[in-house]
DNA sequence: CCGTAACCCTGCGTGC
DNA sequence: TGCACGCAGGGTTACG
């Protein structure tokens, strides 16, 4: 579930090592994969490209080509994008390679297949639909509290849900969301707007906090997640609820609970996270 | 505006 | 052992 921090940490893990190659080919197993343009639009596009850098937009990886193209990734649930040597073996799942002009690879591997790749111009990323309409960077400065207490007021839904609206911010997903709440003491069934000034101040820096420790254990690695050289992150032992359903919470012991909410599920200690 | 659910997909856990 | 089934989950879309 590679969400904000497991996206950063992809890009930096590749940034380093892959800036300044060719993509001399591209070799797609798997054609709906790639969502824009054609597979073979994509694939006579992309040779001979030259990768000039990287960014990291919400949870959508881009990779900057030379001449004013831009690759960018979404990895979804299961999606890996990983530098390997070309005599590596193809593992199952493997459904696009890039050759790049040292011999080496980027491989996109993805299990459940919802991941997908685009390859447009850097100055028309905003076609992306879920880059259209994206919220606010919550490490960037435009995510200040005064910014984040303002929209609180006038939303109507639950919190949790509003966390994971990739419209209001971006990056956050259901691990981060439930860490964040936890931290702050905010149940996630909450609606927005009643929280005080007091829960708004400790959610702000809740959600920093944790993607912040997110970025500094390079990305919780719950079942798939590998970084861009295929190394797991260390942030899953750091949980407090997160795939923690009838462990004591470490704050106070009582068991934490697991609950759909806005069709997600939901992990909150009962007693520290009161409506 | 908000909530709910379907969709996409494979692997895994469960029950028979 | 193996089958059928349900669940998991991010983001988009459809619908009430």
């Amino acid at each position: 579930m590679p969400e904000l921090p497991e996206v950063e940490t992809v890009k930096r893990s590749l940034e380093p090592i892959i800036t300044g190659l060719i993509i001399e080919k591209a070799v797609v197993n798997m054609s709906k994969i790639i969502k824009e343009p054609s597979a073979e639009g994509f694939i006579s596009l992309i040779a001979g490209k030259k990768i000039t850098g990287m960014d990291r937009r919400g949870k959508y990886i881009i990779i900057n080509l030379k001449g004013g193209y831009s690759l960018v990734i979404h990895l979804r649930m299961t999606g890996q994008l990983v530098y390997k040597d070309a005599n590596q073996e193809i593992v199952k799942h493997t459904h696009v390679i890039l050759s790049l002009s040292n011999g080496q690879e980027l491989r996109y591997i993805d299990q459940r297949q919802f991941g997908r790749l685009y390859l447009l111009p850097s100055s028309s990323l905003q076609n992306i639909s879920g880059i259209e309409f994206m919220g606010v960077e919550p490490l960037g400065e435009d995510f200040t509290k005064e910014y984040f207490k303002k929209e609180l007021r006038n939303k109507r839904t639950k919190i949790k849900p509003l966390l994971l609206d990739q419209t209001f911010i971006a990056g956050i997903g259901n691990i981060y969301a439930d860490e964040a709440l936890h931290q702050a003491r905010i149940h996630p069934e909450r609606s927005a707007s009643s929280l005080n000034a007091r829960d708004v101040t400790r959610l702000y820096n809740a959600i920093q906090d944790v993607l912040k420790q997110g970025i500094a254990n390079r990305g919780t690695s719950f079942k798939d997640y590998v970084d861009g050289e295929g190394k797991k992150g260390d942030n899953q032992n750091m949980l407090k609820v997160y795939g923690r359903e009838k462990e004591p919470c470490p704050n106070c012991k009582t068991l934490i609970e697991r609950k759909k909410i806005g069709g997600r599920s939901s992990h909150y200690c009962p007693r520290c996270q009161k409506y």
